[in-house]
DNA sequence: CAGTGGTCTAGACCACCAG
DNA sequence: TGGTGGTCTAGACCACTGC
C-alpha cells in the first residue's frame, strides 16, 4: 500500500479550492464528518488539514472551523505606502486596532539601534491589523519620542510614515530590512486567532531619517498565508 | 487538566538547545525512547518535536531522526554576492551540486518574463545547495542564451552572478524580488531530504542587465530553518 | 537485518465558541 | 448546551536507512 490515505482528502480539497469551486472563507465541513466522508480516522484527516494549511489553501480560527484562505496581499516594504493603501488598491478591506500604546524604557537593543541612553523613554506601540475581518499582522513598534515629540498624540491607527510624512516633515527613507520565516510565538498566534506553533513570517524593519537617525523599529509577525512580499531593486 | 503533555518535551529540549547545552547537529534520542522517558504516546512525543522543527530548533532528515538546526545564514538578495562567498564568510561551508542542465523551450512565463518568444531556448539549470553538508535550498533557473551565448559550457556550480560579472561583463544589477512562506512542494522537500509539506521560504528574483533586459528568472525553495533574509534600502 | 520515522486506527476527554 | 477543534492513548504496519 503506497496510497497515503490523508492525500485523497488533501488533494480533494486542494483541486477544489484551485479551480476556485469554494470561494474565499468557505467553511470546510467538521473534522468528524470529513473523517466519516473519506474513511479514515479523525488523526488522518486532521493531518490532511494540516498539509492544507501548511499550502496556505486553509486557515484556522481558533476552535470555529477551517475556512478557505483569500488571496494573500502584495506587500512591499520599501515603498512607503500605508497599510491601509496598498490593501485597499488590492481590492481588499483594511482594519487597525491599537492593542496597546504606552511610553516604555527603551531595553538594551532598543537604545543600541536608536542610539539612546538605556532607559530612555520611547513610544511602544502594538497593534493588530485586518484584511477583511480577518486577523492577518501582529506590529509591535518602538518610536523614537526625542525625534518626535508629541507623537503620541496622533491617532495611532493610521500608518506611522504618513503620518510622519504630513506632520514631521520627516519621511521614512531608508531602512534596514529582516525577513524569516518561523513560526509565530505564543502570543501572537493567539492574538491572531490561530494555533501556537503555526507557521508565520517575521520581519523586522529600522527606518532611518534623513539624517541617518533611527525613527523607528518596527516587528511584524504576518500569518504566512495572508502575504507576498514583493521588492524592486534598482540602482 | 490544562497542561499539555507535548509542552514539557518541547520546552526541555527548547531550554537545553538556547542554552547550547546541544551542539548544532546532535540526533535526539528516537520518537519511541522520548515516548517513553516523558511518559507520554508516540502521537505526542512527535507534536512536540514538530513544534519544535516549527520554531526551527530542530530539523528531520528524512527516516534517519532529528538533529539539532545549525544556525540560520544571513543573506541578501540583492547584494550580488555569491554563494559559495556569503557561507563561508559566516563561517559555514557551502557546497554546490548540479541536479540538471538542459535547453529547455520557453514555456509561456518564461518567455513573457525575458521578452522573448515562446518556445525559444532557454538555458534550465537545477541546482542543489549544502550548507556543512546539509541540503538547504533548492534552485531551478532560467538564463537567457540569447543574451549569453555559450553560458552553457561554463561551470554552473559556480555562482551564475560572478560568471556574468567575470566573463560577460554583464553583472546583474536591478532586480525584482519576491518572498512567501509557504510549504515546499513534495519534489523539492524530497530533494531537501524533508518530509513533505514542511515549512520553507519562496524566493522569486527577475535579474536585469544594464540595459534593463531580463538575464535570468530564478526560483529558490530554501528550508524555512536554514535562511534569513537581510536587506538595506539607500535611497 | 534492526531501527528509524511515516502513516493509521478507534476510541476518549477537554477547552472554547456560538446560539 | 451542543458542536467545534485540541490533546491524548496504546497499539499496529509500512517504507526507508544504514549497518
Amino acid at each position: 500500500m503506497t496510497e497515503k490515505h490523508y492525500r485523497y482528502l488533501q488533494q480533494y480539497f486542494h483541486d477544489l479550492i484551485l479551480k476556485k469551486k469554494m470561494p474565499y472563507e468557505t467553511k470546510l465541513p467538521s473534522e468528524r464528518e470529513l473523517a466519516e466522508q473519506f474513511k479514515v480516522s479523525r488523526v488522518t484527516a486532521r493531518q490532511a488539514l494540516q498539509h492544507l494549511e501548511a499550502e496556505g489553501l486553509i486557515y484556522r480560527s481558533n476552535r470555529r472551523g477551517w475556512f478557505v484562505t483569500p488571496p494573500a496581499v502584495i506587500y512591499d516594504p520599501a515603498n512607503n505606502v500605508s497599510f491601509n493603501l496598498y490593501v485597499t488598491e488590492q481590492g481588499y478591506t483594511p482594519h487597525t486596532e491599537k492593542l496597546m500604546q504606552q511610553i516604555e524604557s527603551a531595553n538594551h537593543k532598543i537604545a543600541l539601534l536608536m542610539n539612546i541612553p538605556l532607559g530612555a523613554p520611547v513610544l511602544f506601540l502594538h497593534r493588530r491589523r485586518y484584511i477583511n475581518q480577518r486577523p492577518v499582522l501582529i506590529e509591535k513598534l518602538y518610536v523614537n519620542v526625542d525625534l518626535l515629540p508629541g507623537i503620541e498624540h496622533e491617532d495611532l491607527t493610521q500608518s506611522l510614515g504618513q503620518i510622519l510624512r504630513t506632520k514631521y516633515q520627516s519621511p521614512y527613507r531608508d531602512m534596514d530590512l529582516s525577513f524569516k520565516a518561523t513560526a509565530l510565538p505564543d502570543n501572537e498566534a493567539k492574538d491572531l486567532s490561530t494555533s501556537t506553533g503555526q507557521a508565520g513570517l517575521q520581519i523586522e524593519r529600522v527606518n532611518f531619517s534623513d539624517d541617518k537617525s533611527v525613527l523607528s523599529v518596527d516587528y511584524e509577525f504576518w500569518r504566512h498565508d495572508a502575504v507576498t512580499i514583493e521588492i524592486s531593486i534598482r540602482n
